[in-house]
DNA sequence: AGCTAAGTCAAGCAGCTGATTTAATTCTTC
DNA sequence: GAAGAATTAAATCAGCTGCTTGACTTAGCT
């Protein structure tokens, strides 16, 4: 059980290679297109059940990858929530909750997978709630949802868990858009993920400071 | 090849009875989760290939799926279209641009399953293209981005894009989100669809709105 | 040095997949 | 009403799926 004997070096990085082919396989071809088989090969595995051995079913292997990244995804948005304090202004509270994914995608260089493999987890009707369960174990996340009520005191609770969906869809699906984007040398609007995230928060400020229209309207 | 025989009215029957099993399976369960084995099976087909006859394979029969549903969403979005003329307020033109889906899965009756179904296959690296080529054979839809161009004189081009595919993406998996949650009968924040529309619309309009921040910012 | 446990590999299993082929049925058309 | 085409049904095919099995290799311990 312990860290750093030879033996459990090869396995962790062996569990790596898996887990990096299967994040690459999944964004490109898709979760489901892409048997345990193939990750196993695509990882220099000769063993063709190698996936089944260290992680189990592909729904584990799926949250293995999440989990991966989730850490270092929660450290900078701790580190964003550190600096904004008891902010009133919206936009700092949407800058932790925007920038964090397109700083961690930034941080591990290009090409990446992650956004593109985000946006179908978060999609599948069968892999949806193993996002959901990262996302609520997550206390900063949390803190930044109160952060923003208390800038919104005036804004119906119905609304503003709606405009939050609205972000969390954002988020994962305008990142995986430039990543794609990206892998195929295709334009992009923005030169970084930084300026990216810039324009990502400019509009999500803006939609959660919109007017609310109550009662009924003319169809 | 003529319309109203008996023959050519049971074919289309049956061709309807597969794609609206198809629909819900691919919506309940996921597209690559559920094999054309199963389709056919749950159309009431006894013939296990009924939808290779029907249809070819699973990329022809997910575009049929798509493109009965994009008829009727055409019809209303050009109605709407044609009603707000050459308006210089956003609000009319984002109203085109987003009510034309809920008000087309408000008109199906509940229960619905072509949002979570669009969701899969917009996020979907091998199915994406497929929606997108339906978009841009949208005449109605181009006009609307003329018109969004028309109320946003000084805003950057790139901007322009980047939000409106924020649009896009919201549209899909707001509709998505709360046809899910009715499914599984779980509280949503809006009680109609039009009510959910304007929850989006109100939101769009606002983000759209929004100042740009140009050049760089602080990290 | 020798034993145990863990990781790797290679092969094989039943089951399901899409696709094709053959047979039976059903409607159109002459 | 019979010929013929089109649809449905049923059986079959090779290929791939996840999963299990057993043999082999190697690290770590006594």
């Amino acid at each position: 059980m312990a860290g750093r004997t030879v033996r459990a070096e090869q396995v962790s990085a062996t569990r790596e290679l898996i887990l990096t082919a299967a994040e690459r396989l999944f964004a490109e071809r898709g979760v489901y297109a892409v048997s345990n088989r193939q990750v196993s090969e695509a990882a220099g595995q000769g063993n063709n059940a190698a996936v089944g051995y260290h992680f189990g079913t592909k729904t584990d292997l799926v949250r293995a990858i999440i989990r991966k990244h989730a850490a270092r995804i929660e450290e900078i948005r701790a580190r964003l929530l550190a600096a904004v304090g008891d902010s009133t202004d919206v936009r700092d509270w949407v800058d932790c909750l925007v920038r964090p994914v397109p700083e961690h995608l930034a941080a591990l260089g290009s090409p990446t997978w992650y956004a593109r493999f985000c946006a179908q987890v978060m999609t599948d009707p069968a892999l949806r709630r193993l996002m959901a369960e990262e996302s609520l174990s997550s206390p900063s996340l949390r803190q930044i949802v109160e952060g923003v009520r208390r800038c919104l005191p005036d804004m119906p609770d119905e609304v503003r868990v709606e405009r939050g969906d609205m972000v969390r869809h954002l988020i994962v699906h305008v990142a995986a858009e430039r990543e794609r984007a990206l892998a195929e040398n295709t334009p992009t609007p923005r030169t970084s993920w930084h300026d990216a995230a810039t324009g990502l928060v400019d509009a999500v400020v803006g939609m959660w400071l919109a007017p609310v229209t109550r009662g009924r309207e003319i169809t």
